[in-house]
DNA sequence: TCACAATTCTGCACCCACTGCAAACTTGCA
DNA sequence: TGCAAGTTTGCAGTGGGTGCAGAATTGTGA
C-alpha cells in the first residue's frame, strides 16, 4: 500500500539503519573498540540479541556491505556504451556509482571512512568484501573483453581499480586535499591507464 | 656460542613456528572455524595461555603477518641497480623477495594460501598486513621517484602492485596454472605496466 | 472485527576469543 | 650454587557470537 513494502519490511530497513547509524556514530565519538554492541543496540531501542538478528558481527553494523552492490556495479558495466573498452567502462561505471552514492549519503560515507582508517580490523573488512564485489565485477568485465573470467585480464583489470579507488577514498577521506572523491578517482585510473608512468616518463 | 642465539631465543623460534605449523595444517583439515585456539596450543604442547604470548589471535597464528618484511622491502627496492626506473625497481624487490620466501617455506605457503582463500576473515588479515607493508613501501618508491610519500603516484604504483601481487598467489595457489609463482607475478606486473592493455590494444 | 499463521523480538544458556594478574618455573650469569 | 630476568601457566573475568524456545507483533482470511 506505502511505498510498496509492508509495515514489516519498513520497519526491518529503519531498524538496520538506527543500528548501523548508532555504530558508525558511536564509534566516531568514543572510538570503535570502546562500544560494545549493548551500547550500539540500546542506542538503536533493540535488544542486544536482535542487533545479531541484522548483522553477522560488530564490523558489519560498520562497514555494512551492501548485498546488491556486486549485481548493481555488474549492470553498471555492462550498460556503457558498446564503443568503450573494458578499461573505460568500468571507470565509467565507477564514476557513476560513486555519483549515485555520494548524492545519498555522502556524509554517512565520510564519517564511515574516518572511522574505518583507524581500525585496522575494519579496514580488513573493506579490503574483504571489497575482494568478494571484484570476483562478480571480473565476470562482468571478461564478458565485456570477451575472455574467460579466469583469465588474468579481467581478474588484474578490476583488483587494479580497486587498489586505485582504496587509493582515492584514502585520499579524499584524508582531508589533506579538498579536492572531490570522483576527480581524485579519475586521476588515479588515469595514471594506472597510463601504465604507472612516471612524471618523467613510462614506468620503467 | 650456537648460531649467535641462546637456549631461550631458539625456544621460542620454535614455539612460534610450532604453533604456526599446528594452525595451518589443523585448519587446512578441519576447516578455520572448527580449529580452537586450545586445539592449536595443544598440537603445539603448550598452554592456550602461550598462545597469546605468541599472537595477538587466532587469524594471526595463520596469516602471521611478518614484522620484518616491511624493513626488508624496503631495503630491497632501495638497493636496487640505480639504472632501474620505481616500476621496474620494485618488481625486482619483490621477485628477489618471493624466491628467497620459496625457496625457505614454499610448501607452507601454498598450504597457507589453501585455507586463507576459503577465509573472508583470513582474507581480509592478508589484505590489512599487506596494506600495512604498502604504506612503508610507498616511503621507498618515493624516495626513489624523488617524490613525496603522500603524492598519487608511489601511494597508487604499490597499491596496484600489491593487487598484482594478490592476484598472481591466488592463481598460483588455484593449482589450474602449474606454472611457477614468479612467472604469474611477473605476467601480472608486466600488464600492469602496460596500462592494463587489452590483448588487442591498448585499455580504453 | 476477530482469530489464526507467520514473522520478529527477546531472554537465557552457552562457547570461544582474548586479557590482566600473580604464582610457578626455566634460563643466564656471577 | 644462588640470584635476577624472562617465560609459562592457571585463574578469573569481559565481550563477541549462536541456538533455542517462548512472548510479542503483524498480515490475512473469514
Amino acid at each position: 500500500m506505502n511505498g510498496e513494502l509492508g509495515l514489516r519490511d519498513r520497519k526491518k530497513r529503519q531498524t538496520r539503519l538506527a543500528l548501523s547509524r548508532a555504530a558508525v556514530t558511536l564509534a566516531h565519538e568514543h572510538g570503535y573498540d570502546h562500544v560494545t554492541v549493548e551500547d550500539i543496540s540500546a542506542a538503536a531501542g533493540v535488544s542486544p540479541r536482535t542487533f545479531f538478528n541484522y548483522f553477522a558481527g560488530k564490523e558489519d553494523a560498520i562497514v555494512a556491505p551492501d548485498p546488491e552492490a556486486a549485481a548493481r556495479m555488474r549492470r553498471r558495466v555492462l550498460d556503457q556504451p558498446a564503443e568503450l573498452g573494458p578499461g573505460a567502462a568500468l571507470k565509467a561505471a565507477l564514476g557513476d556509482e560513486i555519483a549515485e552514492g555520494l548524492a545519498d549519503e555522502g556524509e554517512m560515507w565520510l564519517l564511515r571512512m574516518r572511522v574505518v582508517q583507524q581500525h585496522p580490523v575494519l579496514l580488513a573488512k573493506v579490503f574483504a568484501s571489497g575482494e568478494q564485489a571484484e570476483r562478480e565485477l571480473a565476470d562482468a568485465v571478461a564478458e565485456r573483453a570477451g575472455q574467460s573470467a579466469t583469465d588474468l585480464y579481467p581478474k588484474l583489470l578490476v583488483a587494479a581499480a580497486g587498489a586505485a579507488c582504496r587509493v582515492a577514498f584514502a585520499r579524499w577521506s584524508d582531508q589533506e586535499d579538498g579536492r572531490p572523491l570522483e576527480i581524485l578517482l579519475g586521476e588515479a585510473l588515469d595514471l594506472l591507464y597510463a601504465g604507472l608512468a612516471t612524471p618523467t616518463g613510462p614506468c620503467t
